[in-house]
DNA sequence: TTATCTGCAAAAGGTTTGCAACTGA
DNA sequence: TCAGTTGCAAACCTTTTGCAGATAA
């Protein structure tokens, strides 16, 4: 996972800065291992650091999203943001609790020559239930 | 692609009806060939068609996604719904007109074995520039 | 006949904006 | 130093809900 410093790196090079509270969401949303919608996000980070306002947490998703370090689901007509390292790769979404583990080795197979177009990138990510939450499931 | 009648009789194994507000929105949605948010769904439907109401909209965009008909898309913090028919297929989306083109053919080769649980469906969507707008792109 | 659907108006909820004070580079 | 950031409160929208009348099956 990239270091702090690095992340601090990435957004000077596009004229943002990294303030202590942008650290602490962010740490948030890296450690926490899910996707989470702004608000959830809010919380936890309010839980696990200093005072932050939602209207922060907002902004920043915006940048991450922007410089390619956060990345949004909609699941269920909701948005959630995930943490997502820049480099190209896929996602496994568990549906009960959220969590993303990125799936590298893209074969870009799926990328047909017979596309109607050009295309500038694509996306894959795939739905279930991860391991934990399997056994947690009532067979019904 | 499907007919209404067929239409109807999806809707109808599930309790649901199709009314003709509901048939005027259906077909304006399907004769787009593009992704639409609600309330360009509801512009295009009350030009082309009767008086319709927004909720008529967000309530049938809801039950068309619950029985598979149609996809949501979340492109640049918007969303935007698909008439999509139920079977699996992958999209290309265009960035600029919106227009979608199904693509069909999965190898379903990317669901790795070593998936971190249990996938129950995946998607794969390709973004970029359709032939048609990349004509009207300017270079620059 | 009746469960479902409609449109309206109101409520709700999520997201953005304006602003004065603050702060990272 | 000063461009970028903060949090609050207000503004903004999009989406949902309640309801009485209409309608598909």
């Amino acid at each position: 996972m990239m270091t702090i410093q690095t992340i601090k790196s990435l957004l000077n090079e596009s004229n943002f800065r990294l303030t202590k509270e942008r650290e602490a969401v962010l740490e948030t949303l890296m450690h926490s291992g899910r996707m989470l919608t702004p608000g959830e996000l809010y919380q936890l980070a309010k839980e696990n650091h200093q005072r932050v306002g939602l209207t922060t947490v907002y902004r920043l998703l915006e940048v991450l999203t922007k410089i390619g370090l956060a990345t949004p689901f909609l699941i269920e007509g909701e948005i959630f943001y995930a943490y997502c390292p820049e480099d190209h790769h896929h996602h496994f979404v568990c549906l009960s609790c959220h969590r993303i583990k990125d799936i590298y080795g893209c074969s870009q197979a799926f990328e047909p020559e017979n596309a109607p177009g050009t295309v500038e990138y694509h996306r894959l990510d795939l739905f279930g239930h991860c391991q934990n939450c399997q056994e947690e499931i009532p067979t019904c």
